[in-house]
DNA sequence: TTTGCATGCAAAG
DNA sequence: TTTGCCTGCAAAC
């Protein structure tokens, strides 16, 4: 589920909690039992996510390439250290979830304080602390594919749609694929690339926006509010999009993934006033320009919010305001 | 309590 | 073009 600002977050846990230590490799389920084996033992050297992708790099020169597709997640426990961001995700700190947990900060919570303390961190689409139990390491839930460990820390990596080993090679020939994304390609670059692929392209420019190999990280939440922000017609080829448009929309999507990036949420309509910005922070439906908005007034002009399948996946904007 | 959908992608057919 | 992934959630019973 995650678009690309949860990948950045899940690469930036890596670097604080496993980078320059050992790691114990498993698969729990046992799918990945082979690959699991090749890196069992080594220290892990770097991690670093493009678009939606995560690549995380072990000391004799293979890497774990995990792409977590529409519902894979990475449950992260131990002494994890959680940047004070994080407190303000999904809205939910202090609420209590369906099991009964209390999710997120208290007064004494391991990111409010500098230390870090045991804790578990669910990063998927949402993200959720809980208080950890006090078995370690902790017994696996469902299946896990993957897990690292630590002394200290865990990640369990579960329902993902791509897990391999890759050498250096293969993570470049993966890497090349992807088109520019904003937390790695230099911003001014990334705009050229952008522009000179949609700018010659016959396609949707709402196919554009999707295509991994345009432009890395955008999934269906922020392809549609992207095209809605730039008031733009989904169904215009990339040809045909004014050139100052292009830019524009690359240039939104830098703006909205750094957001994502720092707040945890896909905040998308940072450009409202104050009041009605806190109203649709405060309620998780309410967060949107048009995404998973069918038939509700557009918070522009009235018009009911339309919705159809392009290319798999349902595709929701405003007619009358985007043309 | 059950059902169906979902912020993707790759492999199978 | 369809299926697998086999999770998490909310709406529908």
């Amino acid at each position: 589920m995650p678009e690309g600002h949860s990948v950045h977050r899940i690469a930036r846990q890596f670097a604080a909690n496993f980078e320059g230590s050992p790691v114990a490799v498993s698969s729990p389920q046992g799918r990945f039992a082979a690959g699991a084996a090749q890196l069992d033992g080594h220290e892990l050297v770097q991690a670093k996510a493009v678009g939606k992708q995560l690549f995380l790099e072990f000391d004799h020169g293979l890497w774990l390439r995990v792409h977590l597709g529409i519902y894979g997640a990475w449950d992260f426990a131990g002494d994890i250290s959680v940047d004070d961001t994080l407190a303000s995700a999904g809205g939910r700190i202090g609420q209590t979830n369906q099991r009964g947990t209390v999710v997120g900060a208290h007064e004494d919570s391991p990111w409010s304080i500098g230390a870090p303390r045991r804790t578990r961190l669910r990063m998927a689409e949402s993200e959720k602390l809980e208080p950890e139990l006090e078995t370690w390491p902790p017994e696996p839930v469902g299946a896990v594919r993957v897990r690292l460990l630590t002394e200290t820390a865990c990640a369990d990596l579960r329902g993902p749609t791509a897990c391999e080993v890759q050498t250096i090679e293969e993570v470049d020939r993966t890497i090349a694929k992807l088109g520019p994304d904003p937390m790695v390609d230099d911003a001014a670059a990334g705009e050229e690339r952008f522009t000179a692929v949609v700018r010659r392209k016959p396609t949707p420019i709402a196919l554009l926006l999707m295509d991994q190999s345009v432009v890395s990280g955008i999934g269906n939440v922020y392809r549609a509010e992207l095209l809605f922000r730039a008031r733009l017609d989904p169904f215009r080829p990339g040809r045909e999009v004014p050139e100052e448009v292009v830019r524009g929309l690359w240039r939104d999507w830098v703006h909205l993934l750094r957001i994502g990036v720092e707040t945890g949420q896909m905040l998308t309509m940072d450009d409202l006033d104050p009041d009605a910005y806190a109203r649709a922070l405060a309620s998780r439906d309410d967060r949107h320009w048009v995404y998973h908005r069918t038939g509700e007034p557009c918070r522009v002009c009235g018009t009911p919010i339309a919705m159809t399948e392009l290319g798999g996946r349902k595709l929701y904007w405003c007619p009358t305001d985007q043309v």
